[in-house]
DNA sequence: CGCAATCAGTTTCATCATGCAACCAGAAAG
DNA sequence: CTTTCTGGTTGCATGATGAAACTGATTGCG
């Protein structure tokens, strides 16, 4: 790799957000956690991943401020991780993976789970992008305007590099 | 490496997206091709990323049908990267990882672009998670249950593996 | 038409990250 | 107080990534 490409300074919220959990295993770790996963050796015998990758995921999503190592909990003198408010803002992330695979995946039937309302059991409404004013929004609905600097408001039509 | 490990296989529908749209560029090609981008070296010239790593990123989204590519455009031999439905699809995604960022970025100020309705310049809605019936739902208010293979409609409480 | 520049990659090669396995210290259990 | 469990760390082997150079068509231009 020489070094893999760091998207922490790009001016894009998508490559910011990738930057921190756009690798093999930090959604997948934050996954298990939203099940109540906490502990280490829980976390590596869920996943299967190896103890090395996992100390070292664990860690930056602490260092990130989407985890949080709690010092106890039944008592033991270990500690467990939990997610913090940044953490569980991942959800709807999460969910917009789960929803594309259920309906793009080649296999679907393979797909072993289903996303339920707890409170009747019943599958849960697929996301949706609305309009300020509640209009539903295709992407060609959408289009990107530079962040107003307290100032400005109309501008659209994107210029130069990686700035979306 | 020793060999990536693949969620190919894994029942989980976020292992799966992540299977295929998990690694560090992918998502922002995508991202580039639902604002217009549609040639090469057009990717490669917003993404700053290697020619190698680009045709290799290509190849597997046109594999996984995300992209197509098609013949012409303007005329000229080449052909271009479109998005498919399915490559359209991912367009939740991106926005739910677009408004983390927005949310939780510990320096939002450098984040360039917002994402407005096209149509009166204003800031789209969060994405919200509802209920079939309309009611709104966090992350507690929601289990996974398994598949219902046809029949059986409650059961609830994960059991084992990566089985979410 | 002839030649230079462009497009769309492919091919090395160096370096980094991942994964496996082995090891290890502190806490808990017996 | 020896054993086991927890939560890691260390040391390779190998695969993935990236920079740069190279290639073979295609286009632009005089």
């Amino acid at each position: 790799m020489v070094k893999r490409t760091s998207f922490e300074n790009d001016p894009c919220p998508v490559a910011r957000a990738l930057e921190v959990i756009g690798d093999w295993w930090s959604l997948l770790i934050v996954r298990e956690a939203f099940f109540g996963v906490r502990r280490f050796n829980e976390f590596q015998g869920k996943l299967g991943l190896a103890k090395n990758i996992l100390a070292s995921r664990l860690r930056t999503l602490v260092e990130h401020g989407i985890l949080r190592p709690v010092p106890a909990a039944d008592g033991s003198a270990y500690h467990e991780y939990l997610l913090t408010p940044k953490g569980q803002g991942i959800f709807p992330i999460l969910v917009a993976l789960r929803q594309w695979s259920e309906q793009f995946d080649p296999r679907p039937e393979e797909i072993a789970t289903v996303l339920v309302d707890r409170n009747n059991g019943r599958p849960v409404r697929t996301l949706e992008l609305h309009a300020e004013d509640g209009r539903l929004l295709s992407p060609a609905d959408t289009t990107l305007q530079p962040r107003s600097t307290a100032k400005s408001k109309k501008a659209g039509t994107r210029s130069s590099a990686t700035s979306n």
